[in-house]
DNA sequence: GTATGATTGTGCTCCCTTTCTCAAAGTAGG
DNA sequence: CCTACTTTGAGAAAGGGAGCACAATCATAC
């Protein structure tokens, strides 16, 4: 099992993870590749085979148990246990992202908050209180945490994750407008509306149709 | 120019484009690619590559002129004017995206807002008085926009979504953690912090090291 | 029990993307 | 002007992912 499986593969499992789970609010016990494919907009095809790199996990000629798989995903992915979050910045951006009730349900746990303004240290979001930034290093190594969430300023970006690598963190959510740096070890993924936005007016230019 | 160009190079764009900003406002009027790689984490030759796409804009043995590639990436992603976006669903989330400042000075403008919702129907957010959301389609046929912002709960996401797309709106940003559908002709963005956070628990679970 | 139909898992092929490589073109210094 | 160095643009090669196709397997109906 531990053989090569592309990034891709990763990235699309929590989509399925995410509609099976509704599907098993619904009541399904059963589903195809064909119905799940249908459902998410890709192919069959695809999920076996992204299936397939973990397992056989269907049946043929029925289909795969929808609890079985929600199980395999939920181990697969790491589910079965809780994460702490830590959040650095807590202008409106980070203020918005602690409160968003979204995460907890999931496992995912906002364990500390951090800023390096004086406005905001000693304030309190969503249950905690924001810490000085320059505790950061101090903090983690006496309670470690999983995951780091960065939504500070572009031009404080990279040092605030050079921080928390330093500090052990070895998965960053990062909120900033900025191509960021980190080690091979440490996964980074990027939320970037702004990105999102400025790739669609290409194609919006062109759809003068 | 029309060929087919791939959409992973379109969306590298807008990084390249930010960045040379950057530079440009630090005073530099000349970049290789290999430095511009260096700075965004990618190979010189994909950034040649991806450039050459739609022209030549490169001196050999000096590299590119900031300004004429910022001048040129503008064009290519239609950035050169302004674009007008309307925002479906005012909750928390939807707030935080409205009242978020980076969208408006890229030249973005939220011009409406709406809910289903009594409660929220008839305040305002970020300066526009949010409408009932029956109220999309004959809104929009009267003062057509280009950008859908879509931030209701999963279950009302693929509703809201095809009434957009029926009023005539050709690119969505989904918010909504679901996968939703949309004709070929529309261009659709998610923003999903929860699925990158479930991808990268499978890289921590991984990493005993 | 048998026939019919459904569905998986996977080898194979095709296509898309990235990287390699180098001739051509430009720069800089003396 | 000439030499040494830099960098682009693009063809060729390599690498990786997606879809096709089908044998194997399971379900169902009669």
């Amino acid at each position: 099992m531990p053989l090569e499986i592309p990034e891709v593969v990763i990235d699309r499992l929590p989509v399925y993870f995410r509609r099976l789970r509704r599907m098993q609010d619904a009541g399904a016990t059963v589903i195809s590749s064909q119905d799940l494919g249908d459902a998410l907009g890709v192919s069959s095809a695809q999920i076996r085979k992204d299936l397939s790199y973990f397992g056989r996990f269907g049946k043929q000629g029925r289909g795969y148990s929808v609890e079985r798989l929600v199980e395999e995903l939920r181990l697969i992915l790491g589910l079965d246990r809780r994460w702490k979050m830590v959040l650095v910045g807590v202008g409106q951006l980070g203020r918005a992202i602690a409160s968003y009730g979204g995460f907890e349900p999931q496992g995912f746990d906002l364990v500390a908050a951090y800023d390096s303004g004086e406005a905001q240290i000693g304030t309190t979001v969503a249950g905690v209180t924001v810490r000085d930034a320059r505790l950061i290093s101090a903090d983690l190594r006496e309670s470690p945490v999983d995951i780091g969430v960065v939504a500070v300023p572009s031009e404080a970006a990279q040092a605030v994750i050079d921080a928390l690598v330093e500090a052990g963190v070895r998965a960053i959510l990062n909120y900033a407008p900025i191509a960021v740096q980190v080690p091979d070890n440490v996964e980074l993924r990027r939320i970037d509306p702004l990105v999102s936005l400025q790739s669609m007016t290409y194609h919006l230019r062109r759809a003068n149709d």
